[in-house]
DNA sequence: TGTTATACTTGACGCTGATCAACGAAAAGG
DNA sequence: CCTTTTCGTTGATCAGCGTCAAGTATAACA
């Protein structure tokens, strides 16, 4: 569901980025502890953020592939907001805050592509709240589904054949489910021929039926 | 859950700003349709945002007090991102983005609060993320509650004695429950002596037992 | 390579909260 | 003022999904 970067926009920062910081499958980037000094984009990979509540309780906030960027929930404190960890092998690039905010001060362009991610990072949350709020554990997946799929597209990967970087335990506690209904769901989904799934291998065999599964997707065409 | 504006901030702003529109019960601000031109605060009243699905759907994503700006969320479109209604008779400052813009580039200071407020309302919607997947309909009720009461203390008014600008409804769309349920729970909360509620009037008689119900304090004291 | 931890699946059962329905209370509107 | 909506409450019923429990597959690791 976040955001892309525009081409464009990363070569005038290539100065101030540090390049290529490489992660290993669950290893920590961040926590709420961590000082905040930098946002990170993703290169390669993928990783998690979440929010762990005083009673050690974790809650998953989003997924981030690559092109997409995190931190942005922490630009107004001392320390990060949440707590971010790689889900496999990432590489990342590294902006320091500081330095962006000059930038920002010479480039009007860049300050308005700030307030354009931040901006789309609150619509995104308010969509998952949604999500949440009002729709079944089988509309939570196949929203889920749909969202990896259309950002795996926009990478120029498959759109269809893909393998999710989380296990069923993320996916869960991101879409509010115990791992047993999203296990289940997926299985059903398979039983009625709407996607193939071994694993983490994931085939979306029928796009449409997803679609259809969405709820807002029903109400559209059924009204 | 969301944000105060800094006196002193507001001193330097008051040249760009449209003061003192009135809205009445139930006016229309602004909607999906509408085309993006200014975030709003609130002087006095209230108001709620939505988004309202193809399907006709309306999803509550929040409820704006005194002190706190709205349209945060529509910074990345050309329309806005959600629908806003005056609750009650309510009075707004209109600030254009256009001019808002300017302004930043000339104070760093103001541009370093655009981003702290945006932050923020980022980070209060995985808050109503986590209590929507996590929480059960007390907890959910409780937290709103207390979210309301500790703004309305912020704005030197009681926060034990004060009456709910919004229906049960909108409570009920936005803590993604059913209507009955929300009454149901504000029955079973005068039961047990935490509350005192006659329709909109509320008067929190035990606030300690009402953080207790909140989910997160409970696992912090018993573990 | 065997061993253990982690991840995933499947079944049985119960609870929270949605839904349906009906009614009382307050507010709006003529 | 009475009528009509809107709003709020309460009860009965039921289903979706969480929980508990057990078992299988996969990956991590010595």
């Amino acid at each position: 569901m976040p955001l892309a970067i525009e081409e464009n926009d990363l070569d005038r920062l290539e100065d101030i980025v540090q390049q290529g910081k490489i992660y290993n499958r669950g290893e920590h980037i961040f926590d709420q502890s961590t000082p905040f000094k930098s946002c990170f984009a993703v290169k390669s990979g993928s990783i998690k953020t979440s929010i762990i509540t005083e009673g050690g309780e974790e809650q998953v906030t989003g997924f981030f592939m690559p092109g997409e960027l995190v931190g942005l929930d922490s630009m107004s404190g001392e320390t990060y907001a949440c707590t971010a960890k790689a889900l496999e092998r990432t590489s990342l690039c590294e902006f320091p805050v500081d330095k962006l905010q000059e930038l920002t001060i010479k480039l009007p362009e860049l300050q308005h592509h700030m307030y354009h991610l931040m901006s789309q990072e609150i619509q995104n949350s308010h969509q998952l709240a949604m999500l949440l709020s009002k729709n079944t554990a089988e509309e939570r997946i196949a929203a889920l589904l749909l969202s990896l799929s259309s950002r795996f597209r926009r990478r120029r990967m498959s759109a269809t054949n893909f393998s999710l970087p989380m296990p069923r335990n993320d996916i869960a506690n991101f879409l509010g489910l115990a791992v047993e209904t999203v296990s289940r769901v997926f299985t059903r989904f398979q039983n009625q021929g709407i996607i193939r799934a071994k694993g983490r291998e994931v085939e979306l065999l029928d796009v449409e039926a997803l679609q259809m599964v969405t709820r807002d997707f029903a109400k559209q065409t059924c009204r």
